[in-house]
DNA sequence: GCATGATCATGC
DNA sequence: GCATGATCATGC
């Protein structure tokens, strides 16, 4: 007998929460322990024929074709603060260059298969067993009109890429909430033809981002927490059915070409003009945000906004700094899961102040992601930063400055060395420090300051601010 | 004048 | 206390 009524959605979303609390091992019986299926789809797979008991496929329809529901299952990580967030993006169906162009979206096979998700998370860990891992968030899934209109905007995007004959091209920073990740292996093995270029293009998935599927987590867990101010919902934009690049152009036009001074009394705010994070408080009343406001849309697109001053002969003033990295757990990591690898591959928000004499103008705001070629050129930097830290090659010689100050030259790669890319401390001081993995084969210590990855100033002149 | 090492201000 | 988003300061 159907342990569910496989007709009915409540019955099936009902059938699915038992699983809260449990693991796969405990709301499967035995039979599970000789289940016998190797690779890497394993959860899913397991809970698809041990619990929901139907056969696993890939076929273009929902797993429960009666009712258009898509079964996801997917992990999530604890950070340090116990919060708990997406280990991966979820991804859903691979891109059919060959079919998709000829798609609309509300009858493309993207939309009937993904439009209603349940979703079973997961609490991931390197030290068990899968079949022992906790199941912690079940719930079904349905897009908001706002989400639905920028997985939309995201879709045909890709399909416009695809139509353009650049489906090679396609990266994950193109789009917002819905992605097009690599899939395969091997990159040779996961070539494939595409209809409007003979050249290959990789395989690819719509994904939903990291971002969007915490925005998942913290619904289904009910743990909205944070600040959150929404694009979407600002008296001006609403019903006006525009683009996240729309919205944002629109509040920022109106101020190109205007002094700092200026912006700041058309829109009648007065944040501290000698904090650093003057310019990023800003950008935020620029969109209509208070500082401290988190804005939804970037968070679950995983934008990485970045305020930057241009010198009078437009170099920005400063290279641009990401989070500090952890010695250790860089060097664990494989590059396909980096930090750095996924904060490359983001969708970017630069706005450019230019110095002009003693004052500071808004120059531009500008959307933008790094090519793929790029990205692969940059990995170069991380490569040398790791095989350094796992050797113990890190400093290279200390020098004291006039004032007798001790000053340490690392091994890092610097700006020179890479046209995208350096390494360079980040940190409160020289004595905030993370531990190394390997000791320091020059001084012999066994924790330095933190370092993290910088975009070399001139990269963002040529490439982003120029272009 | 720029590259690189060092450090700051804010907010949670 | 720390992450974030930056700027400062020195010396080549």
């Amino acid at each position: 007998m159907k342990k569910y009524d496989d007709t009915s959605k409540a019955s099936i979303i009902d059938f699915a929460k038992k699983l809260r609390g449990q693991t796969l091992r405990e709301a499967c019986g035995k039979e599970i322990e000789a289940h016998g299926i190797q690779g890497k789809g394993n959860f899913g797979q397991i809970l698809e024929k041990y619990y929901f008991e139907y056969p696993i496929n890939s076929k273009a329809e929902p797993d429960f074709p009666k009712v258009g529901i898509e079964l996801k299952s997917s992990p999530l990580k604890v950070l340090k603060n116990d919060q708990v967030r997406a280990k991966e993006r979820v991804v859903l169906s691979i891109i059919d260059y060959l079919k998709v162009h000829e798609e609309h979206f509300e009858t493309s096979s993207f939309w009937q298969k993904n439009s209603h998700l349940l979703f079973v998370f997961y609490l991931h860990s390197k030290d068990e067993y899968l079949l022992d891992y906790l199941i912690k968030l079940v719930d079904d899934w349905e897009y908001s009109a706002d989400d639905k209109r920028v997985i939309r905007h995201d879709w045909e995007i890709i399909n416009q890429k695809i139509k353009d004959g650049k489906a090679h091209e396609l990266s994950e920073g193109d789009t917002f909430y819905l992605g097009a990740c690599t899939k395969g292996s091997t990159a040779m093995k996961s070539l494939r033809v595409q209809p409007f270029n003979d050249e290959k293009a990789k395989q690819r998935a719509y994904s939903l981002k990291p971002g969007y599927v915490n925005h998942i987590i913290a619904k289904i867990a009910q743990a909205e927490t944070g600040v959150y101010g929404k694009l979407f919902e600002q008296p001006a934009v609403l019903c006006a059915n525009l683009s996240i690049e729309e919205i944002v152009n629109l509040h920022f036009k109106p101020f190109y070409g205007m002094d700092v001074d200026n912006i700041l009394k058309k829109l009648n705010v007065k944040p501290n003009k000698n904090a650093k994070n003057f310019l990023a408080s800003l950008t935020k009343a620029i969109l209509g945000f208070e500082s401290n406001q988190e804005i939804e849309e970037f968070v679950k697109a995983d934008v990485q906004v970045k305020t930057i001053r241009l010198q009078e002969n437009t170099l920005p003033k400063e290279s641009v700094s990401f989070p500090c990295f952890e010695y250790r757990s860089l060097i664990e990591t494989d590059w396909e899961d980096s930090e750095f690898k996924s904060i490359l591959e983001s969708k970017f928000l630069f706005i450019f102040y230019q110095i002009e004499g003693k004052k500071l103008f808004l120059k531009e705001a500008k959307f933008w992601n790094m090519p793929n070629a790029d990205i692969l050129e940059a990995k170069q930097v991380w490569d040398v930063t790791v095989k350094n830290i796992k050797t113990g090659k890190i400093v290279k010689e200390v020098t004291k400055t006039k004032a007798g100050k001790k000053k340490r030259h690392t091994y890092f790669p610097k700006s020179k060395h890479n046209r995208i890319s350096h390494v360079r401390p980040h940190a409160k001081n020289s004595h905030d420090t993370f531990d190394l993995p390997v000791a320091d084969n020059k001084t012999g210590v066994t924790e330095y300051t933190k370092h993290c990855f910088w975009l070399n100033n001139r990269y963002v002149r040529d490439e982003i601010c120029l272009k």
